[in-house]
DNA sequence: ATAGGGTTAG
């Protein structure tokens, strides 16, 4: 009588008073335990049962100790308990196999819990759905599938119910099979379930995780009795599309409408979609609620939030957060170490790494992909082949992402024949996997090398997406590859991927980079959606043909449509400026760039306008404009200068910026011939010696041969300075013959005092 | 029934 109206403790006292104990009050006071959950109890009992002999445990008692010992998390003692149960016979019966099922299934014993229901002869709605329930908890996504289809079909005419339906409806969701998901639905509906709150809303995630956005919300729509997770499913639908107002606007009408209030697990799906600095108020405000709500014992919670601070660029919070946790556990040093390698400070992430080494917290497999991102940002192959080395120690689990980081890596090192190594060593390479090594390829310069590899991703069948094309029209774009470029353009155009805006960028960069800027043009003007960066790429495209008029007027065109100009699109304008000698319009730029955008002024864009000024002999500005930059001047901005220095003859100029230019850049052949060409422009020949005795010194190899090619019906010539090859063909003599007249008519005086060593 | 952190691109 006690033990329902949870006074356990009492009961205890009815039970040790009593003098004769039968099994029904063996079994009362076991059950008593365990509905208040009071465990380890029932578990002791159990023990003081089998001690005292005086009757045999029976089907009752088995199903409480069984659901103790999953509480308890303690795998051996069930397996045990499973042992003793057989030895009484009771292994048959129902409700001990059910509960069985449902506890090797905690463990993750999924092999044990599949034999238990199988062995079970007489099969009961609740055992489906224990063992349908077991796979699809387990990431068995098949079998639960598959068992659910058995099911159907049973003989014994077993008919799902909404247990059965939230059990699959999840394994719908992971997998992406909306197949799968409308059937269920279609079930759910003909059995009067799609209006149970929990049928409902595991309908509801199931679309949003396929994808299905507005058909989450019909869903939503159509169920009048909601509580907070059919809100939380609906706002995490949204946030997962990357729809900021949506997303938002939900939680508002949540509030309004239900006048329910955010949980953590709202929090949780909002912080998400805030990845932008424009979100960084909205993340402050979440994070006020959250503080009064006292949300900051939930460390899923602060995670989120120290992601969500670093990605709106706030790496000054994120590290507040993770400074007023108590208990860091692995993941909060995770959290910190992405935000910091993914958003712009990867030395600070080696840093972080190493505070969490010395905390005695063993890095896990997250910790290393943030790591190898942060070597590759650094471009640091030291760094990077250690964490490699610690991955190889750890025991070198072959995960996806840490193959894919570390192709990365050694690309972005330059180090192909170590990336395409483990390229190949890739079991089943990912899409993300082929990309990697198709943009490593192209990056270091070896286009023909990505394209190849693109034909044989084609080739085995595998249905490319929008980052690899983008990919390959890099690689299309730097090989000027006209028929390549389009082709590549028409398998977007097949593939239904020409919507994307990278995929956009890509083509208009490709048309501009192939000589067709009209096809630039064109593609730009039927964009379904204009951003920055397709008009970044147009205007970039204008540049290289010389065209600032227009690159100018395009420039003003995107700040009337209220359209805000970054970093890329003032290396564009600043570079066609530079093309075109517009030199007061690029200083302009330079100028308020800051002021008018808040983009600062990087390295690259003050060598633009240095090298404006410097064709234009303007050197005391250019050298004035060094003096003013917050960042210290780069090898290529000497570089430039005194590349202006040769051409217009200013020779003690030049040689003080040689001086700077070798300082950074001694043992680069280039360099000494670019200064040995300003000395022989002058007629120094005793200094042009002097230059290239000390290269012989240094043991400079020669300069790299400038070379150019061209395609010609799909096939690729190379042409190097001083190739013989093709020279020796009549047809091309003979032109080059009649260019040659031609260009010295229009008064083309080639110059012949530089000295090469090609 | 809803719940995190990582990989590829300009």
């Amino acid at each position: 009588m006690y033990s329902n109206c949870g006074f356990p403790l009492d009961s205890r006292i009815v039970f040790d008073q009593s003098t004769v104990k039968d099994l029904c009050l063996w079994n009362a006071i076991v059950s008593a335990y365990v509905r208040n959950e009071l465990w380890f109890d029932a578990l002791l009992v159990f023990c003081e049962l089998l001690i005292a002999c005086e009757c045999k445990p029976d089907n009752f008692t088995f199903p409480c100790v069984i659901k103790a010992c999953g509480e308890i998390m303690d795998s051996g003692l069930l397996q045990s308990v499973h042992g003793l149960g057989l030895k009484m016979g009771l292994a048959c019966d129902l409700f001990v196999c059910n509960a069985l099922v449902s506890n090797y299934g905690k463990f993750g014993l999924v092999m044990d819990a599949a034999r238990v229901f199988e062995h079970n002869a007489n099969k009961n709605l609740v055992s489906w759905n224990s063992m349908i329930s077991v796979f699809s908890k387990n990431g068995w996504y098949g079998s639960s599938l598959g068992l659910f289809g058995r099911m159907l079909n049973s003989q014994e005419g077993m008919v799902p119910d909404d247990a059965t339906l939230v059990s699959v409806l999840p394994v719908c969701a992971a997998e992406g099979e909306i197949e799968m998901g409308r059937m269920i639905h279609c079930i759910a509906v003909k059995m009067k379930l799609s209006k149970e709150v929990k049928v409902s809303n595991a309908l509801v995630d199931m679309y949003a995780k396929c994808g299905y956005v507005t058909e989450a919300q019909v869903v939503f729509d159509k169920n009048d009795s909601r509580n907070i997770v059919s809100w939380n499913s609906l706002i995490a639908a949204y946030s997962r599309d990357g729809d900021v107002c949506q997303t938002f606007n939900i939680l508002q009408n949540m509030q309004v409408k239900s006048s329910l209030g955010a949980n953590e697990v709202t929090i949780l799906n909002l912080l998400p979609v805030c990845l932008q600095r424009s979100e960084l108020l909205r993340v402050r405000i979440l994070h006020a609620y959250s503080l009064r709500h006292g949300f900051q014992y939930n460390e899923l919670v602060l995670n989120a939030f120290i992601t969500a601070y670093a990605k709106c660029g706030s790496l000054r919070s994120a590290r507040n957060v993770f400074n007023c946790i108590e208990n860091r556990t692995v993941s909060s040093w995770n959290a910190l170490l992405g935000g910091y390698a993914q958003n712009g400070d990867p030395s600070m992430a080696l840093d972080i790494y190493l505070q969490m080494s010395s905390s005695n917290l063993d890095p896990d497999w997250f910790s290393i992909s943030s790591l190898l991102l942060a070597c590759t940002e650094l471009r640091s192959l030291r760094h990077g082949k250690e964490v490699h080395g610690f991955h190889i120690k750890k025991g070198s689990v072959t995960d996806p992402y840490i193959f894919v980081s570390l192709i990365s890596l050694y690309t972005r090192c330059g180090k192909l024949l170590c990336a395409k190594f483990l390229f190949e060593g890739m079991e089943d390479k990912s899409l993300v996997g082929w990309n990697a090594m198709i943009s490593g390829y192209s990056q270091n310069g070896l286009p023909t090398e990505a394209i190849n590899l693109f034909r044989k991703l084609v080739c085995e069948g595998i249905q490319p997406h929008e980052i690899v094309i983008t990919s390959v029209l890099g690689a299309c774009s730097q090989l000027s590859a006209l028929r390549l470029g389009k082709e590549t353009h028409c398998f977007a155009l097949k593939a239904g991927l020409i919507d994307d805006l990278y995929v956009g960028c890509s083509i208009i960069d490709m048309y501009a980079h192939s000589g067709s800027i009209k096809q630039s043009q064109r593609v730009f003007e039927h964009l379904k959606k204009r951003d920055v960066a397709a008009l970044t790429c147009l205007i970039a495209g204008y540049g290289i043909h010389g065209c600032g008029e227009e690159a100018l007027y395009r420039f003003r065109e995107m700040q009337m449509l209220g359209l805000k100009p970054d970093r890329f699109t003032y290396m564009g304008i600043l570079m066609a400026c530079d093309h075109m000698g517009l030199i007061e319009e690029g200083i302009k730029c330079l100028n308020e760039m800051q002021v008018m955008h808040g983009v600062e002024p990087e390295l690259e864009h003050y060598a633009c306008v240095i090298d404006m000024l410097g064709r234009a002999g303007r050197f005391d500005d250019a050298v004035e404009l060094i003096e003013d930059m917050h960042v210290e001047p780069d090898a290529a901005i000497w570089n430039s200068l005194l590349s202006s220095c040769r051409l217009r003859g200013e020779l003690d100029l030049g040689k003080q910026f040689a001086g700077k230019l070798l300082e950074l850049e001694p043992n680069k052949a280039d360099n000494y011939i670019l200064l040995s060409n300003l000395f022989a422009g002058s007629g120094k020949w005793d200094d042009v010696r002097r230059v290239r005795l000390r290269m012989k010194e240094l043991g400079l190899g020669k300069k790299d041969a400038g070379s150019s090619w061209i395609e010609v019906k799909g096939k690729t010539y190379n042409f190097v300075a001083g190739d013989k090859k093709f020279l020796e063909s009549k047809e091309i003599q003979e032109i080059w013959s009649s260019l040659d007249v031609g260009i010295n008519e229009i008064g083309y005086v080639p110059e012949t005092v530089e000295v090469t060593t090609s």
